[in-house]
DNA sequence: AAATTACAGAACATTATGTTCAATAAAATA
DNA sequence: TATTTTATTGAACATAATGTTCTGTAATTT
């Protein structure tokens, strides 16, 4: 059985509330008034959808970030220099063309310094990705150093690189960006 | 002409107060009834001293940070290899160390996630240091990569680096922290 | 001793949260 | 189509925080 068309509508109609209201404010900004109002909707029908604004966010990131990543980042490989730097290159810069292509509505969540929830999810399925092809490259070097801050390391670099990009109005390529951060982050 | 006693007393009740309710709860979650009723101060006394609770934070952070990084960090150097690989990696270790010592309010702090205020005011006087003393010294390496980005990079890098240190409850030692950081951040 | 200043504490308007409930409208089911 | 199930509405309600304003009181300065 689909799931009623109502509840779809209202979901629909608080998710639009919702972007609609990032454009125009942070996320600590918005209350949940402000999410009824915009999507037209009464008080406890929200409230039927989601317990809390942070399970609204959570609903927004994961959809927002499970397609940026998930599908081609984690992606099996289909050829065999899967691991090598050539490979890792072409995906991060695979990955920051499918952010350049969200930017509307990434810019302005990026730039929300108070959503540290954002990079969170940002964050989980790059951290899978480093620790599959990125690392198991580059331990000869840096045996002593724990492996667990190298992941974090690679991690945090990415994020903040992004961070950066955006806040700079991604005026670089993204294969300019993904230079700068290859140089930096490994080696 | 010296402030009023009064001044004072109310000044560090709320500073005071402030503090042991950040060993309860996040940031987010102290409202300014919680101040007032911990201070046990009326509720116009707060709003004479402070605007609003990120005033608040404001006036913590610059206190504990000032402290931490002015003196040494930004220091002039009172020895010749001033710039060298010694000299940076010495500075880092002092670092750390002063912020091993402040660990129990610190340890409250950096794992809240919530306020990336703090994290601001952590990284300006770094910010400056890299740009003195870290970045001349590496820009043969890596010409074609944004001044900017390398600064951004570098601070980010130690940010995490901290943040990843006080998450695993501060096992490692600040030399072993600074070996980890130069060896993934400086090349 | 007099004037100044800070504080207490209460009152107040405003705003947001989260819950509850009966009526209504829409959808699914037989 | 008729019936049942479910979602939504909208209002009401209790709770709690914000920020302002005011008066009397107490401490401090001059």
């Amino acid at each position: 059985m689909r799931t009623d068309r109502r509840v779809q509508k209202t979901h629909s109609a608080i998710m639009q509330a919702f972007e609609k209201l990032m454009m125009k404010k942070s996320y600590d900004d918005i209350t949940i008034q402000d999410i009824i109002d915009e999507a037209n909707i009464g008080r406890s029908t929200f409230y039927a959808h989601f317990e809390t604004k942070d399970s609204l966010l959570e609903a927004i990131c994961s959809g927002l970030f499970d397609h940026i990543f998930a599908q081609h980042l984690n992606a099996e490989p289909g050829h065999d220099f899967s691991g090598s730097e050539e490979d890792v290159e072409a995906k991060i810069i695979h990955t920051l063309y499918h952010l350049q292509e969200d930017r509307k509505r990434l810019s302005r969540i990026f730039s929300c310094e108070s959503a540290g929830l954002f990079w969170e999810y940002f964050q989980l399925p790059f951290s899978a990705f480093v620790q599959r092809e990125i690392v198991p490259a580059l331990t000869a070097d840096i045996v002593d150093v724990p492996k667990d801050y190298v992941v974090d390391f690679i991690c945090n670099a990415f994020t903040s690189t992004v961070k950066w990009w955006f806040y700079q109005g991604l005026k670089a390529t993204p294969e300019e960006v993904s230079g700068y951060f290859l140089r930096m982050a490994l080696r």
